[in-house]
DNA sequence: ATCGAATCTTTACAGTGTAAACTTGACGTC
DNA sequence: GACGTCAAGTTTACACTGTAAAGATTCGAT
């Protein structure tokens, strides 16, 4: 049950990590509503009350366990998008693929981290290195003139709109394929015909 | 605070109704978190323990409240539909906005009924009549020998993505205009360039 | 009019977040 | 080396939640 506490400290040591892990396990194996304060104090092997000194709430505690989810997260984008055709389109089809494999992989690391509402719109999405890995790839395709926004937004939402239907179980038992979803973005950039 | 319930009867005579009701009234006012069975029956002026009696659990309400509310959401799609050009592009541009439109109207609305887990994947998409309206809506751009599943997938896929990502503060605090995002649905059905 | 069944209440319990006061221990200062 | 300070955890407490079980009330069919 327990993960890393010596009962006979007083001080853990290295809580704040203890408890992300903590979270990340229970995540994993129950899923998201599944997450507790006290759960997480219980695996960490400290009292329940010991998560509130590190991360003020639960809210807080669900940002710190993201910060580790999205490094993941990252990680998943770049080996498909290494595994690809190394052109622009293979290389925006890669992040895509990476992106639904996580959401696969990690239904509750993905449910949490983007169905945390962010209080402070300051914290841009370009401070995340998901964001900026998104804008590279996205780069050739963004025609002279117009935001750059729009068509990271575009496949932004196209990818995380297939990712949560299917999660929430939206689209049946056979969900299309993901290239033939993807297929959409053969055309992004370009102007109407 | 109680809506409808006269105290003097122990039967209420339409607590199914006025559950729902209540339910609605919360989600506007407070949110999807502050939903709960006891502030529903406590606001439909029964005790505690009535809603269990009509929806079992918790998820039951909300799936009797997400009936009630696809009701209204289908009703922001045709109204908008009808008020856009009446051609096959005009109509999908108008249910895509019908559909934003309903999730900045009644954001706690929306994300109780796409984020409720569907146990059953028997009850397919296609009982509902929102979804009609999108497989109606889309069956122009399908080419033939094609799934018509794909368009509509794609098409609901890039709506409720940038419906999610903006209610959850993740395209900061001047997210592109729709039809921006939009704009990629130019290309719905056809082949690659 | 009576009896069964549906509807609602009461009571009870375990789990949750969170605040406050308290205890422990580490670490620098004299 | 004793001391003070302060961060890190613990203990205690409380309000709120879902939910189960058992009792009370009322409706409706017979």
């Amino acid at each position: 049950m327990e993960l890393t506490k010596d009962k006979s400290r007083h001080h853990h040591g290295n809580l704040h990590a203890a408890l992300v892990e903590a979270g990340i396990e229970i995540l994993r194996s129950s899923g998201l509503d599944a997450l507790s304060l006290r759960k997480c104090a219980a695996l960490a092997g400290v009292s329940h009350a010991a998560p509130a000194h590190h991360f003020g709430n639960l809210e807080g505690l669900k940002w710190a366990i993201a910060e580790e989810a999205f490094a993941r997260f990252s990680e998943f984008m770049r080996t498909h998008a290494a595994a690809s055709d190394n052109t622009a389109h293979g290389r925006l089809l890669g992040i895509c693929r990476g992106y639904l494999a996580f959401a696969r992989a990690e239904p509750a690391l993905y449910e949490m981290i983007f169905c945390l509402q962010r209080k402070d719109p300051e914290s841009k999405r370009d401070a995340s290195t998901s964001y900026s890995i998104l804008r590279d790839t996205c780069a050739p395709f963004v025609p002279s003139g117009t935001d750059p926004v729009i068509i990271e937004t575009q496949v932004w939402s196209l990818v995380h709109g297939f990712a949560l239907l299917e999660l929430h179980g939206r689209l049946g038992d056979t969900p299309p394929p993901d290239d033939a979803i993807l297929a959409l973005l053969r055309h992004i950039g370009q102007e109407p015909a």
